[in-house]
DNA sequence: TAGGCTATACTTAGCTA
DNA sequence: GTAGCTAAGTATAGCCT
């Protein structure tokens, strides 16, 4: 809102998308506490940034934990039947963070693949020289810093797993080599079956290894 | 803001009251909108309006609610004492996949990014050296398709939470059949890196973590 | 009570240091 | 990355219908 319309979509630029998260943010929460002032109203507000896995909450995270509590067990909302057991949504949760977990890794898999392709064929890049036009030349220039960044990610990633489970990392070294030879091809070493539990059963913790074997079946 | 600066105090007139309290709820509701799309966060809002027993959420009721329940979900919140127990532990993994998962979708985001650029620089006739300002155009446009592909997977996956609140049992079992339609999509080669648990536990009994620990291994 | 209007107050994008 | 700065956009208080 100044110097420029902004126009509403993600901010690519890494610097300017976390200067304005900071800025915006900062509003917001002013915003906030102006409304529960002026106008006597409970209001929290929480984000999760861009960077930080921990949720920043307002006016501050204590004072939203009673608005939250209190939103949550509003007999309208949906969660409140199986919050009954909070065990049994936990563990739902898991599964189906689990299963989009797997659908990402896959996503990540695949477009990693096309990027590798599109690098090997499209070659030298000696090209970039010869552009003429600032725009295409800037654009070349930033893939390549993405690029960069990524892999640099990835390998980062594949060194913190290596050093938490050898064994694993081994296979998933394996796996990735298999993959570059056959970059079309996908495998599956995982067989996590998740199965939905019933909630029906009151708050017992007597019957949460059983259903932790429905949710997670050993194979 | 306007006409008068407006003292930052509880205002005393009905009728203004209200009216203020609406305007600035929409415009706040704007904003939170706003910062979540350039951002690209998670962000919701929770207000008890002044006259209503029911709280109003942003940016929707249903949206809303995946979010509490992440924040909720913090091992930092008050629930935190319970970390030794089978509910914290499960609460652990649910932040830990959810952390993983934030991670996979900013690697896709550059990914797609990346590919995107090459898409357009390299997939052309002639290479980067002919990149023009129809190129610069076509760019925009690939740009734009892209983005409504990623982004519609990122509303469909979010639809897919908020279904799976309400009817998890059905949802469950409709991915189940996709995921065995289209089985390539399901691929994890990365499942490890371990983490050790707390180990602290005290009241119950000493086998349920051991066994939880093998059933549910972190990572 | 709800909308629409507009002068003003406020927020903030792009810069600079 | 932080901290101002300023111009340019936005939000909105008080009115009016």
């Amino acid at each position: 809102m100044a110097r420029k319309k902004v126009k509403l979509a993600w901010i690519s630029n890494d610097a300017t998308r976390r200067a304005t998260y900071k800025k915006r943010k900062h509003g917001l929460l002013k915003k906030v506490r102006e409304l529960t002032t002026l106008c006597h109203v409970t209001a929290c507000m929480i984000v999760y940034g861009p960077e930080e896995a921990q949720p920043e909450a307002w006016p501050s995270a204590a004072e939203a934990a009673p608005v939250i509590r209190r939103f949550k067990s509003m007999p309208d909302m949906d969660q409140c039947r199986k919050m009954v057991n909070q065990e049994g949504f936990l563990r739902q949760r898991v599964g189906k963070l689990q299963e989009q977990l797997r659908r990402l890794m896959g996503d990540n898999r695949e477009l990693e693949a096309s990027l590798l392709m599109h690098e090997v064929l499209g070659g030298g890049g000696g090209g970039l020289v010869d552009v003429g036009v600032d725009d295409a030349r800037r654009l070349a220039w930033m893939a390549e810093v993405r690029l960069k960044v990524v892999e640099e990610r990835i390998r980062s990633e594949a060194a913190h797993r290596q050093l938490a489970v050898k064994e694993e990392a081994e296979m998933a070294s394996k796996e990735e080599e298999v993959l570059r030879q056959n970059p079309g091809e996908e495998v599956d070493l995982f067989h996590g079956g998740e199965e939905i539990m019933p909630i029906s059963y009151a708050e017992s913790s007597m019957t949460w290894l059983q259903d932790a074997y429905n949710l997670f079946p050993l194979n």
